[in-house]
DNA sequence: CTCCATGCAAATCTTTTGCAATCCT
DNA sequence: AGGATTGCAAAAGATTTGCATGGAG
């Protein structure tokens, strides 16, 4: 089931009132053209026709609200943000040397969150799973030789 | 082993050829005082003899290499920071409400990440892991009937 | 004595907000 | 028409930085 995106936002959208327009659009369609993890600059600039950082940032939100992206933070003073049109459960593995991020699979470990929140009368919504470290290639340029 | 704080800082200190400080020895002692979750603002709030911001966030970073302090992101503007005395090994339950921080063991959620970086190539460092959601107070405010 | 560290204030940077003009429905 | 949305620029916050003065080794 799970449509194209633009129908997941439009009827979001047409849900909760709000208008459908050119800029909202615009933005939507500029998640496509990036990589799957972007900031929120790099959208801002990749978008044509140009749009307001202001609405930038605001349909970012709505875009949040509406399942369509995630809004995630690797350790640095900007947020990140990820475009999830395909509902996939998995964490991240941060390079805190250049950045670069990997993906895994996280069914046992939001699991143990699960039965965690259980235990503590939480009503759970979304599990962040992150491991910081160097990557493949940071990892050997760090240690020529050691 | 594992000992006092102080003296964990003072050596490490020593060993990258800094110096020991009026202002980085309040700090310590102001981290003492606090809840074991804080914010930068906190800490600079409830240290005598007052010390500057900026001395703080230069100070956090040193405590934090010496890995005494973690900064942890709870999804709010700002960062929160972390005692690390014990060297547990947690998880956290942000509530989205009211901002309540729950606590739960990892272990199993661990391994998986530590698994996946394994296979990714990673050299693994910390690992985060959170769930965002309704603390139990909260959680009977928001649905007082359904 | 020589750097390192501190305080202060100014500078950064990202994200938010007020408001008048403009766009959907 | 009528309320929602946008862009712009200013505001807001948190954190960082430059620089002269004071402090640790």
């Amino acid at each position: 089931m799970e449509a194209d995106p633009r129908e997941v936002f439009v009827s979001f959208l047409r849900r909760e009132g709000l208008h459908v327009t050119r800029a909202r659009l615009a933005v939507l369609q500029g998640l496509a053209q990036l990589p799957k993890h972007f900031e929120a600059a790099e959208l801002w600039g990749a978008l044509r026709p140009r749009v307001s950082a202001a609405t930038v940032y605001r349909t970012l939100e709505l875009l949040e609200r509406a399942g369509l992206v995630r809004k995630v933070e690797f350790g640095e003073a900007h947020a990140h943000y990820e475009r999830v049109f395909g509902r996939e459960d998995h964490g991240h593995l941060v390079c805190r040397r250049c950045g670069r991020v990997g993906e895994f699979a996280v069914g046992a470990a939001r699991r143990a969150v699960e039965q965690a929140a259980q235990a503590l009368g939480f009503a759970l919504g979304e599990v962040v799973i992150q491991g910081y470290g160097l990557c493949p290639q940071c990892r050997a340029q760090e240690e020529p030789r050691v």
